[in-house]
DNA sequence: TATTTAGTTCTGTAAATTATAAACTAATGA
DNA sequence: TCATTAGTTTATAATTTACAGAACTAAATA
């Protein structure tokens, strides 16, 4: 497979973003190669050829994937490969990863309001406050989905 | 500095979640600390005993904390020491920061759909829609939050 | 002037992470 | 039945990180 200066650029740019994330570098950069290829669906070989990354860290980096729902893959009668590919269903659960950690957040966060003996009230109170704004972020969340998802018909 | 059981676990796992987001473990124990702490100020010494880390770590963890806006410090006059304390305004500025994260994603996401030459262009739909979800989600984000400073008087 | 205090900086290293290469397996095909 | 394909597993090498310990500095105090 070959990849424009572009493409390998991108690649490590979102593989960089992915490794911030808590990914692997190499299971990063099978992420960002996903993504920006031409072709949806990239066979283990391609992946591993293009890459330059051995056919363990392949091999490891698409189980991580598939094991996390990141990615997938199809096949064709009479092949024994696997075609896999980025679920692009996926986004949202991205996105309500990155809320889920916000509440997680927001769980310490009241757990430490608890625990606190307020010798300093004044932090305590803008302390519940930032939690009673991710509170309210949350339960607004939906509903500001929904009503994007009515102005795009 | 004396910490009651449920304080010490409370700090490991604001630990865990700091490491999570990038942070060294004993600059994340700091941050724990820091937050879970009856005394609103600690000083070094205070700090690196109540965690067990040596002086290097202490001051490693308290600079890049200084660095990155988290922490800040008072002084008392005819007292060396500096006293250090958990920036509250510090919260919108965490939470910008994960808003800004998306919003880096984002970009990225854009450049995809530039390189990518649409052999599959199924997908190429529904990423351009969830680029569109976070594009109204930036947007939404700041009325949202002054709808909320409304309804809290 | 010597000593203490409040840290900082520098080196070495243990532990963890990440990846490789080579051996292996299980299915298909010749 | 022997070879090939499509991967997996294992053992290990290379790198990175995270920290401790000790030496150091600069200001304040005795």
């Amino acid at each position: 497979m070959a990849l424009s200066d572009k493409q390998r650029e991108l690649i490590e740019e979102i593989g960089i973003y992915h490794e911030n994330s808590g990914f692997q570098p190499a299971v990063a950069r099978v992420m960002g190669l996903l993504l920006v290829s031409d072709k949806p669906e990239l066979t283990f070989d391609e992946i591993s050829e293009t890459l330059s990354i051995s056919k363990s860290a392949t091999s490891n980096a698409l189980n991580m994937l598939l094991n996390t729902g990141h990615i997938d893959y199809t096949t064709f009668s009479g092949d024994r490969k696997r075609y896999f590919r980025i679920r692009s269903s996926n986004w949202r659960e991205m996105f309500n990863k990155k809320m889920e950690d916000l509440s997680g957040l927001n769980n310490l966060l009241k757990r430490v309001l608890e625990v606190r003996k307020r010798e300093n009230p004044d932090y305590d109170i803008k302390l519940k406050d930032f939690i009673g704004f991710l509170d309210y972020l949350k339960q607004q969340l939906p509903e500001l989905m929904e009503k994007w998802r009515k102005e795009n018909e």
